[in-house]
DNA sequence: CCCGCTAACTAAAACGAATTTGTAAACTTT
DNA sequence: AAAGTTTACAAATTCGTTTTAGTTAGCGGG
């Protein structure tokens, strides 16, 4: 296995390697490489089958063509799908993707960043984590391209592209009020991400507006690191004691799904005895009995416009600092009209 | 941003970068390095945060710590999860992971293969797509590690590991002949993998074992590039038309996701007048009211059963062809005891 | 006191491209 | 026809490492 190189290209040619790398790279006009020879060695790489080895041109050229893509974790429907959208993205402009997952795991993010950095990607989109701000500022400090997805910092001055999490409950809370509910619980997760607590302003403002009184009974938090049975138990609870709730808010999809084991266990009847919905659509929300009215996240929209302004930022190399509130869409089904 | 080099360091220490390299690399006592001065430079390198190279690194050595995954599709449930697995393994021994998507096009496959090679990836975890035969072929050749994973060719002498596809199915419809089934229907891709060939004979040697006459009005086999409504209506159509059956088993987890949206439309009640299989678990099936009984593949045995072949020939530069059948594991839940 | 040996490093080549600088020949210009 | 300008390439350098092949100083032995 002998892989050839510009090298053996130029030598069968009889030119310099200058010359090949020059018509490889369209340059042949630019330096006056005569057609001739162009068409030959042209002619000749793509016989030989010359694949130009990357890493030598990266080292050369400081640039990978490969981006870097931090999210939570790769195997959870959001991020997979994120994660597709902008590998078919990415491909279109000759750039492949390095995935990873954090596991919400701030000193995990830390050090995928810091391999990619080892791998000298291109650009970054990162889900960042709790305490990451440092690492990212230092990112962007030194001109690398960023884009944060599903989540940002306020005191940082980065580009972001996320659902408008704020906008999107406000709706929903409003929406169950006009139905006539009152007593709308919700059920969240104790991270202080942005997107969380945005989610939750979007709950107590709707609840304000609508001159409802905030009732912090009617608010579960489950911790991040709670085990999945412990998680559940406590979604449980809350669905059966305390004060009745109307209707109940997931504020993500896993708490969602959570959720519905709870239903199946309580056989809590929706939306009879509660009305039921989730942020983050999935497949299951479609199929379940009842079906389940679910906001769903603009995932490609959301991916596709990360890519856009990171391309752009990369070719231009110039800092955008752009921010994207993308609108969510609820999707109304038999679990809460 | 001047990011520092081996030559900053051996600068600042009074010394040559081959010293500088030798040390950081783990051969300063092969190379008779003095104590003293290697603690120096480890310390300095330290304190001055020196992250090496890697594109350097991988040009000289022609090594990159880098693997290439190629999965059908990475945001499918059981691919996003291998990937997970894979990832996480990866990182126990400090290798990155570039994954990409096929959907199953070998032409696409193709330029993923070239893409990795280009990019020099270590060694490649594969779900091959049909007529991919040749350039796994020349990839083996040309000495690169591979392990197949989800499906195999029987004619190509290469690692693979996947679950037992033919000994699941056989089994599983073994036990439903066992409960009394005798009218048991399979839906079925038209990809002609040996995967779902497999899982085909499975069906038919279960069924002339158990002394029960394979009927082909009784398998239903949709085309993979069918639209999702076309597979819809065909899935529903033959669950609706055509002689009865008893029980139902669908090949893939795709088909079965289908096969559930059927139910409700057709308002089949699972498992009073079909019984309801379906290969490979997911969160719907457990969650589906009634839950459903599925196939469910051992995606972390077949994850870390593929890196460790793969490792172990990477670090041994010697072919292997080990060839891994998993045991499935069969959920047993509502939709069939 | 010279030779050989070893300890402890260093110099230099190599990896494969991209790119800057150089140069011979042909062609203009005056 | 001498000087300058193009044309059309080639030579050499560079990117940051690893690695091979030295080199030097110190020491013991004869």
């Amino acid at each position: 296995m002998k892989k050839l190189s510009i090298k053996d290209i130029a030598q069968k040619a009889g030119v310099s390697t200058a010359t090949v790398s020059f018509v490889l790279n369209g340059k042949a006009e630019e330096m006056r490489i005569s057609d001739t020879l162009a068409k030959k060695i042209t002619k000749l790489a793509k016989q030989l089958g010359y694949q130009p080895n990357q890493l030598a041109r990266g080292l050369r050229t400081g640039k990978t063509h490969t981006l870097g893509l931090i999210v939570e974790n790769i195997s959870n429907h959001f991020f997979g799908n994120l994660a597709k959208v902008i590998e078919d993205e990415a491909k279109k402009y000759n750039y492949k993707v390095l995935y990873c997952s954090t596991e919400n795991n701030t000193l995990k993010a830390k050090e995928l960043i810091q391999m990619l950095q080892d791998r000298q990607v291109d650009g970054y989109i990162i889900t960042p984590t709790e305490g990451l701000e440092a690492d990212i500022e230092k990112l962007i400090a030194a001109g690398k391209p960023v884009v944060l997805v599903d989540r940002y910092f306020a005191n940082l001055a980065t580009n972001y592209v996320l659902v408008d999490n704020y906008k999107s409950v406000f709706d929903t809370i409003t929406r169950l009020v006009g139905r006539g509910f009152t007593q709308i619980g919700v059920v969240t997760v104790d991270l202080s991400m942005i997107n969380m607590e945005q989610r939750m302003s979007g709950y107590k403002d709707a609840l304000k507006a609508s001159k409802i009184p905030y009732r912090k009974e009617l608010v579960r938090t489950i911790p991040f690191e709670a085990s999945r049975e412990k998680a559940l138990e406590l979604v449980a609870d809350f669905l059966e004691g305390g004060p009745k709730k109307e209707a109940v808010f997931f504020l993500t999809n896993y708490l969602g799904i959570l959720g519905l084991e709870c239903l199946k266990k309580l056989k809590l009847k929706v939306p009879d005895q509660m009305a039921f919905v989730s942020f983050d659509d999935h497949d299951i929300f479609r199929l379940h009995t009842p079906s389940i009215t679910a906001l769903a996240q603009p995932v490609e929209d959301i991916g596709r416009t990360a890519m856009t302004i990171l391309l752009e930022e990369i070719k231009s190399g110039l800092k955008n600092n752009a921010h994207h509130l993308l609108p969510g869409e609820l999707v109304v089904r038999e679990s809460a009209l």
